[in-house]
DNA sequence: GTTTATCCATACGCCGCCGTATTGACAGAA
DNA sequence: TTCTGTCAATACGGCGGCGTATGGATAAAC
């Protein structure tokens, strides 16, 4: 049983490729002729691996479910303060260009239909990750559940603008990113630790972890 | 020169169609064969109508953009206060299902490239709608501009979790929905009209025209 | 009633992609 | 060396969509 010939391709490189072409041409981009053409191989390779195209979606989406799930969260989750967990991320947002690109890719596809379920998945645990927090800083479940919904259109939001107007948007290194993530987070952080509402008091940010955080961001 | 016969299709009609298409199936979707099946056609009307598929698409685009620009923000502007304007716009998401599933189409469309020229123009024109009516209220232009950014995007994050996570979202219906939106207007709206921050003071909420323009959201 | 312009049907060739079948190269086990 | 399992190349048939060519069909103009 040889395990691996010289450069032996896996269902692994497949799968990533297939996410790299959702990423830059979307899901009906992901053909198995032209992916095989920059993979350098032919088609014969692929219907090795897989069985068919869809295979090929299912593995690329699983991959990516989990990636966006279980990595995602647990490198969010080290913050230990529900505040820099939010805070954090909404800088995210400014992480991964690839990562953005796969997401509303995929969350426009409608073709295989199976694809709205990962993205279904992937949204809920997001979702509900943003309601634990704001439900750690006290908020009632109704109230954590409108902060998390506000929080989240405005993280999917921000993907869709730097999307669609890249020029409007603040890099990361300009001046001007630091100051909006400071200026969203007046918006999406409740003003005290256990208040049920957020119209009234201030003593919002913690400029420090503001720094450090947006300082994180990469690229 | 007969301008009519008896049921003689239009450019207009075809390109309808291929807004329709796009709504439903993405804009890979707007297939020529296909649509003249669904229109009782066949290609030879299309090409007595159109040079060739992009033509379609342009038309259609160009018929969208008008709707989307000159259409939708003249209703908005029937609004004179810029609070109400604001709240108008964010009630909107609800307002067509068919328009966001068309925008979201549109903004995630790679293929044909001249389709991001027309998403960008129609984006930039919403964000600079923004950007005024804040200025209206006060605001320095930069803080007009973080003001619009986040609300722009929470506009745009809605449409994307009700086309995720459609039983996430409260229906028009619920009672939850005009809280939502109540909830939402209070970080959308700056605290005080002609103040320049907005985490301190409060009285920020208009009951009266906030049930009249929730009442107004149809479907 | 012929002519003309408008609108659509039919038939064709082309290309890109899917999936299958078959064969081949190559590495380790025997 | 021979055998066997792994990975890939080649060749083929099929399908769906694009664009063209050509020929009706119909209604108005004259």
């Amino acid at each position: 049983m040889p395990k691996s010939q010289k450069n032996a391709l896996s269902a692994q490189d497949w799968a990533e490729a297939a996410l790299d072409a959702i990423g830059r041409r979307g899901v009906e981009g992901v053909a198995v002729e032209p992916l095989a053409r920059e993979l350098g191989v032919t088609k014969g390779s692929f219907y090795w691996h897989f069985t068919n195209r869809d295979a090929l979606l299912t593995a690329a989406l699983a991959r990516w479910e989990a990636r966006e799930t279980d990595e995602v969260l647990a490198r969010v989750q080290q913050e230990t303060d529900p505040r820099a967990r939010i805070q954090r991320l909404v800088t995210e947002v400014n992480t991964s260009r690839r990562a953005s690109r796969i997401y509303t890719a995929l969350s426009s596809a409608g073709k295989p239909s199976f694809v709205r379920e990962y993205v279904a998945r992937v949204s809920r645990r997001r979702l509900q990750f943003l309601i634990d927090c704001y439900a750690a800083l006290g908020l009632a479940p109704e109230r954590a559940r409108q902060w998390a919904l506000q929080t989240y259109s405005v993280f999917l939001g921000s993907l869709q603008i730097r999307r669609d107007l890249p020029d409007e948007w603040p890099a990361a290194e300009d001046p001007a990113f630091a100051d909006y993530v400071r200026f969203l987070m007046v918006s999406l952080l409740p003003p005290e630790a256990g208040a049920d509402d957020h119209d009234s008091g201030d003593t919002v940010d913690t400029p420090a972890d503001t720094a450090r955080i947006v300082a994180q961001s990469r690229h």
